[in-house]
RNA sequence: GGUCCCGUAGCUCAGCUGGAUAGAGCAACUGACUUCUAAUCAGUAGGUCACAGGUUCGAAUCCUGUCGGGAUCACCA
């Protein structure tokens, strides 16, 4: 394709500026909108700013620019000017030549290499219990950004670090080796993760038991009296003093600290057990994440980075970066950057979580030589990210200047926060299960594809049950919070991705009666309605509009475009006849304008990791 | 208390690098399938863009403050 009509009329602008008033703008100051749909028009420069530099009333100046684009772009065949906005009409010939231009580029929007590479961190759980609620959001969103910049140009990584050791993962251990009586998932014939997470269950039912009794006893009775504020409630008291129990005076808690302890002086025994409940739990996040449709580039594990980053605390003790306090712990002092002080290095040597961190992205950088490091983490750790960030900046990392925190909004319910305590939590498993479940019931209602072996049937059913779960997180803006309505994330009607899909799978039906065509009469079609000029530059918006979602690392973006597109598409179709349209020029035309928007969803929805069927 | 994020229709969300009369979907009501898939389309109704100032020819959008919600400020991860 040539020039990028925008930019042309852009570059066409400034040099009307300049002639008409001898302003020397750039195009940056010129900026082009889409004409709403009131008006008449495809594209409006707002002529208000130029007030200034013409020295004349804007009605005039719209005019005057307006008949120097008239004369001099061959592409602008007509123009209107309504108070200070000059809206240009650009020819029917140009969009259709567009639109014949990209309607078999089934790789439309999507960018050559620019050589650049980017390292894409996500999902990133704790292997105690299964993925949640909010570990979905995290996936989508990791996933389709890391498709987002592949379709920009970039190389994508895509890694996750999984918290494979700890105090929790030792509690799940525990539990199991105490009150599970040699039971395993193929015993008792459980999903894997989810067996090993009713262990932490259990371990959090019988800490709770003891604390119970320990809190009614003489020597609980004795604490409370003791570090109670004057009118703090018993209850209150406890509640807040749940972890010191748990550190100091818990049977289970001090065994759990054992078995952390025999595990970081590689007990065999114990890394044994640690590795069998691991590997349970591992065999289950796969079963979830190939039902997700997601894969990684390579897998880090906490347990081989936990003490990397000494290395780089010496680095920066020698840079003067860091320094040493008489207890020998090392510091950072960022409080000119309004970050505070933070330690590196514990007082014993050993390193602290965000030491792993500078470890990690440094091993991160050997194993990928990449310029940008992505980070997929919920918003509460903005601030750890930060110090992150400038630490690895005065280190003098060389991809210092491409990290990026994508921080998201945590999920909530429309009763509230999701709390593993009372319950609330929603799991990623359950829910896949209940929206397929929902799309078998309307499926079976409509009945459109029962005439498919069961087994295809199958298939459709989930890619429209994945779409529905997919595309209702993934609309929202990651900045934002979100509220997420079980009953509403089944929706397959409205702004969802079954309405999407249902776009495309119109398009494929009508494109299977029509065949295997000749579309070259597509040229001698002569006038465009409003309505398909209007789909063109919509399709023609979609190749800047990857590189907004990649530059702002924002899947939301993509996935508004497709809803608007498919809305679009859905009036059309059904205001317009395509294969009975008046002339084969018209049909042939309407079957390249419903080929590309086809492949424009298509490759849209593939962003956001959502599949299309052909049927639905 | 310091710092950061959010506040738009009953609900869930777009719009935010300043531009024309603030848009969708859901829910409610009405209409359109002998027609290329009605998971669709058309219509009715629904707004103090939290509030108050400021900048500007022009503010939902930028600045300041207030209120409300959330996060964070560990030799935890």
């Amino acid at each position: 394709m040539a020039q990028r009509i925008t930019t042309l009329i852009q570059d066409r602008l400034v040099v009307a500026v300049k002639t008409l008033y001898g302003a020397d703008l750039t195009a940056t100051d010129l900026p082009l909108s889409n004409t709403r749909k009131e008006f008449v028009g495809d594209f409006t420069v707002v002529v208000f700013p130029l007030t200034r530099v013409a020295r004349k009333k804007p009605e005039e100046i719209g005019a005057e620019i307006g008949q120097y684009l008239l004369q001099h772009v061959p592409e602008i065949v007509d123009f209107n000017v309504i108070k200070g906005f000059l809206n240009l009409a650009v020819s029917p010939r140009y969009w259709q030549d567009y639109l014949s231009g990209i309607y078999s580029d089934t790789t439309f929007g999507i960018q050559p290499a620019n050589g650049q590479k980017v390292l894409v961190e996500f999902s990133s759980p704790n292997t105690n219990k299964p993925l949640h609620l909010g570990h979905v959001r995290n996936i989508l969103l990791g996933w389709s950004v890391s498709r987002i910049l592949e379709a920009a140009g970039y190389k994508v990584f895509k890694v996750q670090i999984v918290n494979d050791r700890g105090i929790a993962i030792c509690k799940s251990m525990l539990a199991w080796k105490k009150f599970g009586v040699g039971a395993t998932p193929e015993s008792t014939g459980m999903k894997s993760d989810h067996f090993v997470g009713d262990y932490y269950v259990r371990f959090e039912q019988e800490f709770q038991k003891e604390y119970q009794q320990w809190q009614a006893s003489a020597a609980g009775q004795e604490i409370f009296r003791q570090h109670a504020k004057a009118d703090e409630s018993e209850a209150t008291f406890f509640k807040g003093y749940k972890d010191q129990y748990f550190n100091q005076h818990s049977a289970l808690g001090a065994e759990a600290q054992e078995m952390l302890r025999s595990w970081e002086q590689h007990d065999p025994a114990t890394l044994e057990l640690w590795k069998t409940l691991n590997n349970w739990v591992y065999a289950g996040f796969n079963a979830t994440y190939d039902r997700l449709g997601v894969s990684f580039d390579k897998l880090y594990y906490e347990s081989d980075t936990y003490l990397l980053g000494k290395d780089m605390v010496e680095k920066g003790l020698e840079k003067d970066v860091f320094y040493r306090e008489p207890d020998n712990s090392v510091w950072i002092d960022l409080e000119d950057a309004k970050l505070d002080r933070k330690v590196v290095q514990r007082r014993d040597g050993t390193a602290v979580y965000i030491t792993q961190d500078l470890g990690t992205a440094e091993l991160r950088y050997e194993d990928f030589g990449v310029e940008k490091m992505v980070y997929v983490v919920a918003d509460e750790q903005i601030y750890h990210f930060q110090v992150l960030f400038e630490i690895l900046k005065r280190l003098g990392a060389p991809y210092a200047s491409g990290l990026y925190h994508l921080a998201y909004g945590m999920v909530d319910l429309p009763t509230g926060k999701m709390k593993s305590r009372e319950g609330t939590v929603v799991d990623a498993d359950d829910l896949i299960d209940e929206v397929i479940a929902e799309a078998w019931e309307n499926s079976r209602e409509r009945g459109t594809i029962a005439d498919l072996p069961e087994k295809e049937q199958a298939e459709v059913i989930e890619q429209i049950a994945l779409a529905a779960l997919k595309f209702f997180i993934i609309k929202v803006n990651p900045q934002k919070r979100m509220i997420f309505d079980p009953r509403e994330s089944v929706d397959m009607q409205g702004t969802t991705g079954p309405y999407v899909q249902n776009a495309y799978v119109r398009i494929q039906s009508v494109l299977r009666k029509a065949g295997d065509e000749d579309l070259s009469a597509a040229a001698e079609y002569g006038t465009l309605e409003k309505e398909e000029q209007d789909l063109i530059a919509q399709l023609a918006q979609f190749p800047d509009l990857i590189q907004e979602a990649a530059r702002n690392y924002d899947p939301s973006i993509i996935a508004n475009y497709c809803y608007n597109l498919a809305k679009a598409y859905h009036r059309y179709y059904h205001d317009f006849s395509i294969l009975k349209a008046d002339s084969s020029a018209a049909r042939a035309f309407r079957l390249q304008l419903s080929t590309a928007i086809a492949n424009t969803l298509r490759n849209g929805m593939d962003m956001l990791g959502i599949a299309m069927p052909e049927r639905m």
